[in-house]
DNA sequence: CTTAGCACTCTTACTTCCTGAGTGCTAAAG
DNA sequence: CTTTAGCACTCAGGAAGTAAGAGTGCTAAG
């Protein structure tokens, strides 16, 4: 059953103003916050109408109305505004996006503490799990006689370095052969498939090497293993502090402590966040998580190129102010997507402009 | 004025159990607690002078005594008992230590969530902002016709690397060239001196080359400036909130907000980590930042290797187990440099036992 | 359908009162 | 001179009671 005009338009007064103060509106308040040129007589009676039929809800009988879940939906889904921000905002998330270096993980990390810092909200930001990830090519670079870099790169492009130091003295020609042995036999492996066996293979036809064949490997496999892992980054936790529904000691901490569940957190999000790919909005009771059902998830997807996603979003009381943070995680969320799918072009090339 | 034995007795058990409680202790519960065979008036007596004498105070007039940060001083100078490990506590950290892989953000990173969990309060570890690094070495390596991965090296050892796109083709030769051209111009150089004239010089030998050298020494510059910049992790904030000192939000939201600002609290602690090379106590008061003057501090500094050092330490109410905390942060900050001044062994070689 | 009026409800803040823990002091005993 | 018992005193914290204010729901009239 579709709601008048009216109704419509005192729920989301209701919605705005108390999301601005914390506070249950009354009848009188919203005579001039909803607009209306009627009585507190009428406005009583409408928000009758609108608790019984679930929208509102009143702390006690003698308080004004605060949105139910249900509201906060109804007001998510047709009477909120598309926030526009500012050009000052944009230049902000531009600026902190662009500033640090390209790390994967920093970016993300990076993100996602800014997107906590921009909203006032505790912020995460996730990877997803990889697919199985193959190794694509090996690198040795001679330090001195003592010591050498290998260089692993996966077939997703990404590529980490470890310093290796021997007890021992190594040669060029030496290095030159174990590369050449390590591309031939380790390469388009996945973790599984680089097993001791073939390790031991390996370390035979190299001859007396030190074991140098099974160091660089297991390093190798390190650097699957942590790419195939999903990741999550946290930021901001203590921002929950910031908010009246938090005052309650025992509360927040519950809350925090849920936060720095690394995996309930991933679990419990990465799952809504796949559907769809806009932005999405999770309202109290329609998280899945026993531990957030009386607050609110915003969350935004991005690309990390490679056919991969991750999701960055912000948690908070379900009193909160969907439009600005939607609006913000969305457009970090472009930022990042960008950020990933764009190459590395030399200085002076001009970007695309939007 | 040295104390008598018995006051000391006395103060020590003041100081265990209110750690134990966070009550004020009395002189009823004293008389076992100290193990003494006096009643409870002549305690009372005692607890006069050593109040008299700025080690204890009175939260109120009936209430009970509790240390004051003269008292922890003394207690912590010279009552308090070395902590041992237990031989679980001691696996459970060089397990966290050793799992992870080695980059040296990383490692130290975990190491101060692992303190956080271990000790149940907020951490931090700082790494000293390090000397003037220059760069030791550029290798280019080719990776598919139109990308490559420039690794550099640092005087410190440190080795990372990038991902290059380009809109071109590019050859191996070329690459050689490049790297050649790199290796010449700019090794040895520190961040100041990689000057924007230098780089124009270095691209103009390169023929044209799409601007790959300033790419790529851009990309050096990077390097220096996030190594030589002294870096900042906390963890654990949330564990404030376990403490009653802290049910007060305000207070914990002030705390907190103190802690996330990196910078400060860079400034506030690596002075004094700097001075001693043990374990380290900051009782209340004896903080310089204003902000931490109710709250204690206990740092260890570890060596990162060549000559750089790092501190690692925990945040809490001067109510803190500092014996605990103290064996706690000194076994983990051994750990630490012991990771990095032990060099990359093949498997196999046996390690040093203690 | 709207509005004014009014009784009613319930929270919040502010008293007041009471209890119990712990003290400091005094005077006697070792 | 030190220790102890006894006792009056202080003060925080909880319980109970009270008053004020905000906002409601209902009724009856416009």
């Amino acid at each position: 059953m579709e709601l008048s005009e009216r109704k419509k338009k005192i729920l989301r007064a209701v919605v705005e103003s108390y999301i601005q103060t914390a506070e249950p509106v009354g009848s009188k308040a919203l005579m001039e916050l909803a607009g209306l040129k009627v009585s507190s007589a009428t406005i009583r009676n409408e928000l009758a109408d609108l608790t019984e039929q679930g929208y509102l809800e009143q702390p006690h009988t003698s308080a004004g109305r605060v949105p139910s879940p249900k509201g906060y939906r109804l007001y998510v889904n047709e009477l909120m505004e598309e926030q526009r921000l500012s050009l000052e905002e944009t230049k902000q998330i531009n600026d902190a996006l662009h500033l640090k270096m390209r790390e994967l993980d920093k970016v993300i990390d990076q993100a996602g503490r800014m997107v906590s810092q921009l909203t006032n909200y505790p912020a995460f930001a996730l990877t997803e799990g990889a697919r199985r990830l193959t190794i694509k090519r090996f690198d040795l670079i001679l330090v001195d006689s003592a010591s050498f870099i290998a260089v692993v790169m996966t077939d997703s492009s990404v590529v980490k370095n470890k310093l290796f130091r021997l007890p021992a003295d190594l040669s060029e020609p030496q290095l030159q052969l174990l590369t050449t042995l390590l591309n031939t036999a380790f390469v388009g492996k996945t973790l599984d498939q680089l097993t001791p066996e073939l390790m031991r293979v390996a370390e035979h036809a190299a001859g007396n090497s030190y074991g140098l064949i099974s160091l660089v490997v297991s390093f190798a496999m390190e650097v699957l293993d942590e790419l195939e892992r999903s990741a999550v980054y946290t930021a901001g936790a203590s921002h929950i502090l910031d908010h009246p529904e938090y005052q309650d000691v025992g509360k927040a901490q519950k809350l925090m402590s849920y936060l720095s569940e690394d995996r309930s957190l991933a679990q419990a999000l990465a799952l809504p966040a796949l559907e769809g790919d806009d932005t999405k909005i999770l309202i109290g009771p329609e998280n899945v998580a026993d531990e957030l059902k009386d607050t609110s998830v915003v969350l935004a997807s991005y690309d990390i190129g490679d056919g991969m996603k991750g999701v960055i979003g912000v948690v908070g009381p379900t009193r909160m102010d969907y439009a600005k943070v939607a609006a913000k995680l969305s457009y970090v969320a472009d930022g990042l997507s960008k950020l990933f799918g764009q190459p590395e072009l030399p200085p002076g090339t001009p970007e695309k402009e939007e």
